[in-house]
Order: C-alpha cells, then sequence, then structure tokens
RNA sequence: GGCGAAGUAGCUCAGUCGGUUAGAGCAGCGGAAUCAUAAUCCGCGUGUCCGGGGUUCGAAUCCCUGCUUCGCUACCA
C-alpha cells in the first residue's frame, strides 16, 4: 500500500563548514527517504539552511560583504556537499527566501491577532557573542562571554498556556518523541512550570531578521524564524492541498535540540492550529577516537575529514558505517580503525567477494548467462525463505528507525548466502551436474540480488552498479522478490565493488584537518577535560586570603550564606554554599582562603565575587583556614 | 542534591514477560577448502552478567543498597 512519507533535517545555521554531526543527520534521512521511495511511498525529503541572527551580521560585516552574499555562500556550501555526496533531498529552505518569510510573518500575526503573543518587559543575563538570553545556570557554567543583564521590551509566547496538552499529547503518543530516553527527558521537562518564549529582539540589536508584522521596530528571533521552515516548505497557510499532502513531518534531529523540537515547536504548532509532528527523532553524537570532538585536539571530523574517507572507500562504504554504528540511540565512536575495518570485513570481505565468486563461476561456466534453476531443494527454499522475511523485517524495523539493525539483517543474510556456497560448492559440482550447479547459482544469485535491493537505500551507488551487471533495470521496487532474477540474461562484467583497503593507511596520520578557518562556536565546547594541567594553569588562579566581615543567611534558602569579606583593601559580597555547617555568627572574623579572579556569578540575585575552599567529603565540609593568625587579608597563596 | 539511563567475553554490543549448558560480530587460536578481493567455511570462550544483600524451586532479568559512567535538572561553586 502507497503512503505518503515526509522527512526533515534540522536546518544548518550558517556559520559553519558542513561537518559530520550535519552529514549525519542528513544521511540518515536520505537513508529513510530512500526507503520509503523504495516502498513506493510519496515521499518528500527537505532539507536546508538557517539564515538570520547576529552572527551572521557580524560574519558578514568583518567579511566586508553582504549578509545575503555571506548566506549565499555557506548555503552554497551546504547544498554542494550535499550534492557531492548524492543526497536526494526534493527541497532545500533558505529562511531567507521570501516563501518562508511570508509565512513566518502569517503566523505571527495570527498569534498576536489571538492574543498568544504579548509585550512583556524582561530583565535578565544576555550573553552578546550568543546573541540570546541565558538562564542563570548556563551563565554559571560559565560558557558565555560578553554577557550582562539588561532589561528591555520583547514579545513573548504563550508557551505556558499549551503545556497541558503536550504533556497528554506525549503521553498518549508514544511514537512523536522517539527514542524513549529522550521522550521521559521531555515529560521530565515537562513537569516543570514552563516559561513564556521570548522570540522577539529590537532592530537595534539585530536588523538582520524577519520584521514583526505589528511592531517594525523588532525582528522575530530564531524560534518562529527557524521552526517553521518545516510547514513553510510545503505550503502551510497558503496551499492547503499540499500542506496537507506532506504534513506532518518526521523531524530528525540530533540531541543538542531536542527541547526546541519536543516543546517549543510543538507548542507553536499547537496555536496555529496545526497537527503535531508525525515523530521527532533524535539521535546521539559521534565521538571521535574514543573522545568529544574538538577543533584544538585535531579530531574534528569536518568535511574535509569525510572527503578523505568518501575518497578512499566511496560515499556507500561511508554511508554503511553511519547507518551501522551511528548514535541512534546513545553517543557513537568514530574511529579510523574501526572504519576501515568494517569496511574490509563487511563490505570487501562478506558482500564484494561474494558477488565476485558468483560472477566469476556464471561467467567461467554458463557463458556469463544467468543460469535456469532447477527444482529448489531444502537450502533454496530457505534461503528464499530468509530472503523474503528479511523484507518484512526491515519493514518493521523502519517504523521504529533502528537502521543498525536494518543493516545488521541484511548482513546476516549475505553471510547466510557465502555459506550456502560452501556448503554446495558449485565450483566441484560444475565439473559434473551442470543443471544442478545451475540451480545453486541461480539461488544464490537471486539471493544477492534480492540482498542488494534490500541494502539500496543505504548504498545506493553500489547496489546500482550490481543491478547494472545484471541488466536489471526493473527489479528495484515495491515488488522487489526472491524470484525476481530473469534465467538466460546475460551478465556484464562488474569492477571490484568494495577493493579490499590496506590497513597501513591506519599507521599513517590522518591529514590535517581544516585548512579553513572556522569559527568556533563556543570556545567551552572545544576545552577537554584535562586530568593533569600544568604549573601555568594552576597559576591562572590567584589565591588569597581573606577575613569574613559579615555572615548571613540568603533569604528562602537552606544552604546559601552571604559573606562579606575584605580581601586587602578590598571589599567583597560572596556567595557560599555552606549554611548546613556554619552558623553566620561562627564565621565572622576567620582568614579564609578564596579564589579571587574567578568570574563573577549571581546567585539567587546576589552577585558574588569569588569562591571560598573547602575540604569535603561524605556529609561534611569545613573551611580552609591558616594555620597561623594573620594581621590582614589579602595574602597571595603559593 | 533530585530524577532517569547504563555497567554482560580483549573490543562493540544483543539478551522487552525471571526458566534448560548467557549470545552475535570483530580480534585471537586450530582446521577445511581453493570458485573468489591472502577472500570463504567449520571448530574453539571456567565471562565473579559492576559489588553486596534479599524475594523465588529458579535471577543478567524483580526488590533494596553501594560503586562507576552518562543524560536531564537544581538554592553546587
Amino acid at each position: 500500500m502507497s503512503k505518503r512519507f515526509y522527512i526533515t533535517t534540522p536546518l544548518y545555521y550558517v556559520n559553519d563548514q558542513p561537518h559530520i554531526g550535519h552529514t549525519y543527520s542528513t544521511i540518515v534521512a536520505d537513508i529513510f527517504a530512500r526507503y520509503h521511495r523504495l516502498k513506493g511511498d510519496e515521499t518528500h525529503f527537505l532539507t536546508g539552511t538557517d539564515e538570520h541572527g547576529q552572527k551572521v551580521q557580524q560574519a558578514a560585516e568583518k567579511a566586508g560583504i553582504s549578509p545575503e552574499k555571506h548566506c549565499d555562500d555557506y548555503a552554497g556550501r551546504f547544498r554542494n556537499f550535499w550534492n557531492e555526496l548524492g543526497l536526494t533531498y526534493d527541497d532545500f529552505i533558505r529562511t531567507t527566501e521570501k516563501r518562508h518569510m511570508e509565512i513566518v510573518q502569517n503566523v505571527l500575526q495570527d498569534l498576536f491577532d489571538k492574543g498568544d503573543i504579548y509585550k512583556h518587559k524582561y530583565e535578565g543575563l544576555y550573553s552578546i557573542s550568543e546573541e540570546r538570553f541565558i538562564t542563570k545556570k548556563e551563565f554559571e557554567e560559565g560558557n558565555f562571554r560578553e554577557v550582562k543583564e539588561i532589561s528591555e521590551e520583547n514579545y513573548f509566547f504563550k508557551m505556558s498556556a499549551y503545556q497541558k496538552d503536550l504533556l497528554a499529547y506525549i503521553e498518549s503518543n508514544p511514537e512523536f518523541i522517539q527514542p524513549e530516553n529522550r521522550r521521559n527527558e521531555i515529560v521530565g521537562f515537562l513537569q516543570q512550570p514552563l516559561n513564556d518564549l521570548c522570540i522577539s529582539r529590537p532592530k537595534n540589536r539585530l536588523s538582520w531578521g524577519i520584521e514583526l508584522p505589528f511592531d517594525p521596530e523588532y525582528v522575530t528571533y530564531v524560534w518562529f524564524d527557524a521552526l517553521l521552515n518545516y510547514v513553510s516548505a510545503v505550503g502551510f497557510k497558503k496551499d492547503p492541498e499540499t500542506f496537507n499532502k506532506w504534513w506532518p513531518a518526521v523531524h530528525i534531529i540530533g540531541k543538542d535540540i531536542l527541547t526546541t523540537h519536543c516543546v517549543y515547536w510543538p507548542t507553536m504548532l499547537m496555536a496555529s492550529g496545526a497537527p503535531l509532528p508525525k515523530t521527532v527523532f533524535a539521535h546521539g553524537w559521534w565521538m571521535s577516537e574514543g573522545q568529544k570532538m574538538s577543533k584544538s585536539l585535531g579530531n574534528f571530523i569536518d568535511l574535509n575529514t569525510i572527503r578523505e574517507h568518501v575518497s578512499n572507500v566511496g560515499t556507500d562504504a561511508f554511508r554503511y558505517f553511519l547507518a551501522k554504528e551511528g548514535p541512534l540511540f546513545g553517543d557513537s565512536d568514530f574511529s579510523r580503525e574501526r572504519f576501515y575495518k568494517t569496511y574490509n570485513t563487511d563490505l570487501a570481505n562478506d558482500l564484494g567477494n561474494l558477488v565476485n565468486r558468483i560472477f566469476k563461476l556464471i561467467e567461467k561456466h554458463y557463458d556469463g548467462k544467468v543460469p535456469e534453476p532447477g527444482d529448489l531443494g531444502e537450502s533454496e527454499i530457505v534461503l528464499r525463505k530468509e530472503g523474503n522475511a528479511l523484507l518484512q523485517t526491515v519493514d518493521v524495523l523502519l517504523k521504529t528507525f533502528e537502521l543498525n539493525k536494518i543493516v545488521f539483517e541484511i548482513l546476516t543474510y549475505i553471510r547466510s548466502i557465502n555459506r550456502y556456497l560452501e556448503l554446495k560448492a558449485p565450483w566441484k559440482g560444475v565439473k559434473t551436474d551442470l543443471t544442478g550447479t545451475g540451480t545453486v547459482l541461480y539461488a544464490a544469485l537471486a539471493s544477492l540480488r534480492l540482498a542488494a535491493g534490500i541494502l539500496s537505500p543505504v548504498m545506493p551507488e553500489k547496489t546500482g552498479s550490481l543491478y547494472r551487471a545484471l541488466n536489471d533495470e526493473t527489479g528495484l521496487g515495491a515488488e522487489m522478490s526472491w524470484d525476481g532474477l530473469k534465467s538466460n540474461v546475460s551478465l556484464q562484467k562488474i569492477e571490484s565493488l568494495f577493493p579490499r583497503m590496506d590497513l597501513k593507511i591506519l599507521d599513517e596520520k590522518p591529514s590535517v584537518v581544516s585548512s579553513e578557518e572556522t569559527e568556533t562556536k563556543n570556545i567551552a565546547e572545544s576545552e577537554e577535560k584535562e586530568t593533569v594541567i600544568s604549573v601555568d594553569d594552576f597559576f591562572q588562579s590567584e589565591l588569597k586570603t581573606a577575613r569574613i566581615l559579615h555572615a548571613e543567611n540568603v533569604q528562602d534558602t537552606d544552604k546559601l550564606l552571604k559573606l562579606k569579606i575584605e580581601v586587602g583593601e578590598e571589599i567583597r559580597t560572596i556567595v557560599a554554599g555552606i549554611a548546613q555547617f556554619y552558623k553566620p555568627e561562627e564565621l565572622i572574623g576567620k582568614t579564609i582562603i578564596i579564589v579571587a579572579n574567578l568570574k563573577p556569578v549571581k546567585i539567587r540575585g546576589i552577585e558574588s565575587k569569588g569562591m571560598l575552599l573547602t575540604e569535603q567529603s561524605k556529609g561534611r565540609l569545613q573551611l580552609l583556614t591558616l594555620d597561623k593568625d594573620l594581621p590582614d587579608s589579602g595574602a597571595d597563596i603559593k
């Protein structure tokens, strides 16, 4: 039965080159799109680029070009790379396109008229470099530069009004958020109070955006700008027929944008009166050589690294590895060793060699024509049954997006074809029983052909070559079957599909990553956990003695104390989580040790400048103080 | 700190409802075969199923507890 299938990737932000994260999401979506096309479903596959925002504006200024030019350039890089990899998107949408911006304004106006968007004065911490308000927690993690507290009027979307409905929807629609661990995260998130969503930026701070239709002083900010692409691309509010044809979609995303897609986006849709997405599937992240990817570590898998692998073994082998080992549920590791070993064992040995041995035997003993099958024996019937069962299995696994299992099942079948050949040893049989052996080779080839067909969405190029060598242009499709192999058809010579790789390549140094300068989005991302630090690192922290002048409990907390301390000439305030261990009065006059040059943080609205050092172990805590009393404070500790 | 997930062979992982000798692939060792890309096929694992308790006739599987890792979250700093 033919159905419709609409699948999307995230829109990629045009401040970076494509890397393995983008590539993985897009290849996964491509594989699913191809599976559905193979099944005969009407399929629409959307990808694109997210192009507004301050970073783009700044990057363009820096380069001395217009934002439009910058976006054209980067959107082109994504599009070209997807073309280079042979990805079969049906549409590539850019958030700067008119067809998109019109719809964004249309939706914003609707929600404003409906009262779901309101103006409100907002005070909070704003990161200029990230161009967004950040939470206290994010600030405290210290990953943001140029943070200041600002207060301004902005427009808000009444997200909280839809919290209950969303939670109920999620709980009664298990296929909505997958895999299950992600759904649980969102359910947990929604059990806490939900804030409304700030969706605007004043133009004087950000001009490169879509103007609010009801207030020309503002542009809309990322959520309404970017997320709506999924519906604007298929005619939302404009072409109901097309919209109803495709929507709702399956969204393939990375786990980093889970909340936006599972909370912000569905509430936006609820407010707009549109059905929610069919599924949001959030995959994990790729690690590289056992560690988090990092540009400074040199293990970053960017497009040049991908090109290197692809030039060695082809895009199909790359897709195969991504499908087999990819981080669908947790995170996965991409190691060169694993990549090339998997290539050799699965593709060169098991599959490539199988193709070769069957073709050579038929070429040599049957004049290169597919032998006529005689009566099928027990082994052949089993092989046929397993092949047809594989079709069903894959169909089921598609519903849960279990690509890794799909690949495993197909490979298992391919192995069983090799086993079958050993059992029947046609290279012996041809000497005595050409007819009976013909049946064996027919069965082997029929099984191989079916396996290749089922594998074709994962490896379209190589399986395409095989089908061409079979002179079989019709066999790929919904009616694929084991018996579809026609006898007496001449086979063409076939090049080795997967030439074995010499694993010496693993001893070579990987080519140095990324000659082009790419902007690192977030400096903290590239910092790795170090278990050992240099003495220079240590001296980065300025430790000083301080005397406690005053202490009091912070209102409505049970762990926090607000301390006034004297550090030499300076009087500072710090907040410390020691209230369960010290009473304010017993602290006064004590000399303690603080980290003096720590970035100030706000805790419960109190600015804390520094951190005091404590000893902590099971349920116990004590302050680090000095052995002997000191007359003054502010002394250096070394 | 709270909530959740995970910890199974050297490596990557399956083991959804508790039930015969705990599995697969890779790597390793031995053998067969020689159609084929030094490929293929067969055989080989005394694994404290993270530790400790408990429930049960019986637990990797359920309960409690401890440790470790990860995710989300918080009045951690």
